[in-house]
DNA sequence: ACAAAAGTGTTTCATTTACACCCATGT
DNA sequence: ACATGGGTGTAAATGAAACACTTTTGT
């Protein structure tokens, strides 16, 4: 017997991942179609969610939607938003499908977002047809998953100027040129190198690994890695007012 | 006709209020209490909160659930995070008052915080019998309402910091004192009155009146206002990465 | 040898921190 | 006159921002 879903209530995820090589920060969707009698009625994409059954918590919907789509688990996540308005499942692309899927189109939805690493993910034949799209060039979306991609979004900007959330994003061995190319990514600046490389490098949890890149057609660079044990250890909550 | 209510949802909200005579950051409470055959089941209290109904947003029901409570309206609000675990409703105390209140044992609420000044509730009469209660000496609570006003709290101290939401929880006319002892209220730390002074006498946005305090018994301090237009004039994004 | 990205130092400016006494007013 | 909280200034230290060239490596 299936667990029994709460008919009003679901999880999405907005799945961010970031690509090295490409330098993008991507989101994870996947396809959504329908047709009837060869007429098209859906065609676009959402983003990944469920239900929640009966037993869980919210956090372990969402753990339990990503594992199903991407089969990782223990990655980054965060509840950020409720999403609840009366119309959020009522334009004219959503009806049908809807209707198809046995919604309750009073659906109230608990969005998180999850920070992966693109490379972990493999959609060779993912079943839900997953692809990434780069979070500035966003394919046409169903619900209102575009308000909630720019929320987690926005949440995640001003989230990764306080906290070392951005190292979820890279690989465990990175260049501090990775990371700056991430923040430049995310926050959509331009950041001094010099200054930047600095600032980083003296952090006493962003250690020099005595390795460089290799199969780099240039200079190899330096290897670091993050250390969340010594960043928890000298961690201190600053109270700077800055209004 | 009422309108509908959806059984499995709710808002609940906390009400934050500053009390600027006994600098006390308070949070707005409601008693609970259940008798039968002079037998006591429930006595505590619980935050302020409903069901959402049918055609309302989020948004809409905390606006509703606040002005019932209080008359308020025009409120600054902020949608703080979702509660959801299967059992958060389910505590021994729990059980009778949902049975008496035919709630959905398994309701999630969506969490809000106000912030707004105690002086302008007035509590005489009040028909949900509600009370001020300072953020550090809570009474005991109902439901998983105790874990809720920590993580609204939580939430608050990291939003002051960077945004000038302070001045929704003080009068219109405040003195610098005023502010920093608010702030020492909400964040525990104390704060050095000349930096702090300096600092907020610097903003553009910190305007002083042509007035002092009356009806003091000391001497009377220089008042001043928030001016949210200039404050959002000003406003710039800041990119300080600091992690 | 050349292309391409990695890596490096110094100066200026702004902000934060530390710190102790006099002042104005009401009683 | 006195008690009470209001109000003030300076110097040192830290952190951010601006800025251009050399080095290393693979091809």
């Amino acid at each position: 017997m299936n667990p029994e879903k709460i008919l009003n209530l679901s999880v999405d995820c907005v799945v961010f991942g970031y690509d090295v090589n490409t330098k993008s920060l991507n989101v994870l969707l996947i396809k959504r179609y329908l047709e009837t009698n060869n007429n098209v009625l859906v065609d676009d994409y959402v983003l990944t969610g469920y239900h929640v059954y009966k037993h869980e918590t919210l956090d372990e919907t969402a753990t339990r939607v990503l594992r199903e789509l991407t089969g990782l688990t223990n990655q980054y996540k965060k509840q950020f938003k409720a999403f609840g308005n009366p119309n959020r499942l009522t334009s004219e692309k959503d009806l049908p499908w809807i209707e198809n899927e046995k919604f309750n189109s009073r659906t109230i939805t608990v969005a998180y977002y999850f920070l992966l690493k693109t490379e972990d993910v493999s959609l060779t034949n993912n079943k839900y047809s997953a692809a990434w799209f780069p979070i500035n060039k966003l394919p046409d979306l169903g619900f209102d998953h575009k308000e909630i991609i720019q929320e987690a979004y926005e949440d995640l900007k001003v989230k990764c100027l306080s906290e070392p959330i951005i190292f979820k994003l890279l690989p465990d061995k990175f260049t501090i040129n990775d990371v700056q190319d991430l923040y430049e990514s995310i926050l959509g600046i331009e950041i001094d190198n010099r200054n930047f490389r600095r600032k980083l490098i003296n952090k006493k949890y962003i250690i020099a690994l005595d390795e460089k890149q290799v199969g780099v057609s240039k200079r190899p660079a330096q290897l670091y890695m993050f250390s969340k044990d010594i960043y928890d250890k000298i961690f201190e909550k600053n109270y700077l007012i800055s209004i």
